[in-house]
DNA sequence: GTCTATACTCAGATAGAC
DNA sequence: GTCTATCTGAGTATAGAC
């Protein structure tokens, strides 16, 4: 895989993050990479080839941050406090999530980019779901609580692009705090 | 004001939470109102500016949908289920929240839009807070239990955009169901 | 194998027609 | 007061140069 190949997938995400889907055009990209918006296409068949791929790399990149960041904490508190410091460590950068950004945007995707962001979403969830299997003393079935977990973070981090005080994962924070004992 | 200019902020609302921001431009404005790109400028003076006269029409509407669904029912449980249900709504219709959109491409928005979608988000969790405040026996601090709450409610619509299952609004439901005793 | 010239469509915006 | 012709630049994509 060429370097270019890879220059132009890292800085396609960055800008999907800071901005938005359509921040990420092959005239942009190229511009950053030193070659003309044409070029972009002997490095992908076309648009929505890329983004699918963007993707898939996400998940791996996100999960093996997750998986590091997990490393040596076992209980499930410190488990779901590592996940939300990724997401805490996302806002700081001024980056949404990928799959929050796609799916906004969720018409324009194609079969198989729909597809790989349900596969990250659906798969956060169940990472979650195992974490809370370890925990006791829960308030609501962990299939449910999961679900409201992914959903309150995606949120918070998407209410918090637009207001500079950032308190919302925080809230999360203390939420989690109190939910898991140990 | 005239019939044209209402009929294209209706369109451009729908347009941007069908699709996104991007989807509302001038042109396909123009198209569906059966007037020019150009002469949608007539009736707005900038694209920025409709974008934020969009944003607090859409808080005016959705407060007001609101008051009504709650028209009656005074306890806090009925008051956050009537708040999901309009979240609900918006799901089965194929909508994300209009704000929601803003903050998924915050860069390109104006300083005036973004105030107002602070706002909006402000103003939304400010109500759920005075619902919390006549609700007994919360297990968090109400500030931060209506930060929760609010962000639960955006991230599940935008989860479930790319999901045709749409199990995480049904989650939060079955939370608040937990959450409030009354 | 890598990149560009070029084409075509669509974006926002202005100046001016009626 | 209402709308359009037209400008300029950005978007994806193809055919072909080196």
């Amino acid at each position: 895989m060429s370097d270019t190949r890879n220059q132009l997938k890292q800085l396609a995400t960055d800008q999907i993050r800071r901005e938005n889907l359509a921040a990420a055009s092959f005239r942009e990209l190229g511009k950053a990479a030193g070659i003309k918006a044409s070029s972009v296409f002997y490095h992908f068949q076309s648009r929505e080839q890329l983004l699918a791929e963007l993707v898939r790399d996400y998940e791996a990149d996100f999960f093996a941050q997750l998986a590091e960041r997990c490393h040596g904490s076992d209980s499930p508190k410190q488990r779901l406090l590592a996940l939300l410091d990724l997401f805490k460590q996302s806002q700081q950068q001024g980056k949404q999530c990928l799959c929050a950004a796609y799916g906004a945007s969720s018409h324009e995707l194609s079969d198989d980019s729909r597809a790989a962001v349900q596969q990250f979403f659906s798969r956060l969830e169940n990472w979650i779901l195992e974490v809370l299997n370890k925990a006791s003393l829960l308030p609501l079935p962990r299939e449910t609580l999961a679900k409201v977990l992914l959903s309150s973070l995606e949120g918070a981090l998407l209410i918090d692009r637009t207001n500079i005080e950032n308190q919302h994962l925080d809230a999360i924070r203390q939420w989690i705090n109190k939910l898991v004992s140990v």
